[in-house]
Order: structure tokens, then C-alpha cells, then sequence
DNA sequence: GTTCTGACA
DNA sequence: TGTCAGTA
């Protein structure tokens, strides 16, 4: 609580290990990312790299999207 | 081989 | 959302 909140996390996954942890494809998580749903850094060569937090709220996104909602619900439920 | 951006269907 | 092309 007093050194961070939201990311902090010292593992980080490349895109294709996140694919698998939230079964969702590249092309979503590009998407949900250019969206403001997630704030995943970047490494040398502007690779994405997730951490833990990152792929939680995937999670999190991807059920949502899956009962139907879009982004605007998502961005919504994940705002409080 | 893998990932990134932009664009089109 | 999927897919393609060009790039690093």
C-alpha cells in the first residue's frame, strides 16, 4: 500500500505467455491495451512486458467480455 | 521465431 | 476480431 498499488511486480510475461494464462488472443489484449483496460510496460525493442497485476485484470476483462459486455461495460466495472 | 504498429475486411 | 505486410 505504501510503495505501490496497482503494478507492481517484478515478473513479466511476453504477450505469448499471457495468451495462454488468459486465453485470450494477441490481437484482444493489443486492443484492450490501446483501450486504457491495461497498463502492461515495455522492453527494449518496445516489447510488451505483463506482470502479474496485468494478467489478473485480463482475467477480469475476459470475463467480462465472455458474459457479453463490451469495452464501455469493461471499462466501467474496472474503473471502481 | 517472436512481437509491434498500422490498416483493411 | 481476424488477418496481412513490413519491421525490430
Amino acid at each position: 500500500m505504501l510503495k505501490s498499488d496497482i503494478p507492481n511486480n517484478k515478473a513479466t510475461f511476453p504477450i505469448s505467455v499471457v495468451e495462454e494464462l488468459t486465453h485470450l488472443t494477441g490481437r484482444q489484449i493489443r486492443y484492450y491495451e490501446e483501450q486504457g483496460l491495461i497498463s502492461p510496460t515495455r522492453n527494449m525493442g518496445n516489447r510488451r512486458l505483463f506482470s502479474f497485476n496485468d494478467i489478473e485484470r485480463l482475467k477480469e476483462i475476459k470475463g467480462l467480455i465472455d458474459q457479453g459486455i463490451n469495452i464501455a461495460g469493461v471499462k466501467a466495472m474496472l474503473k471502481e
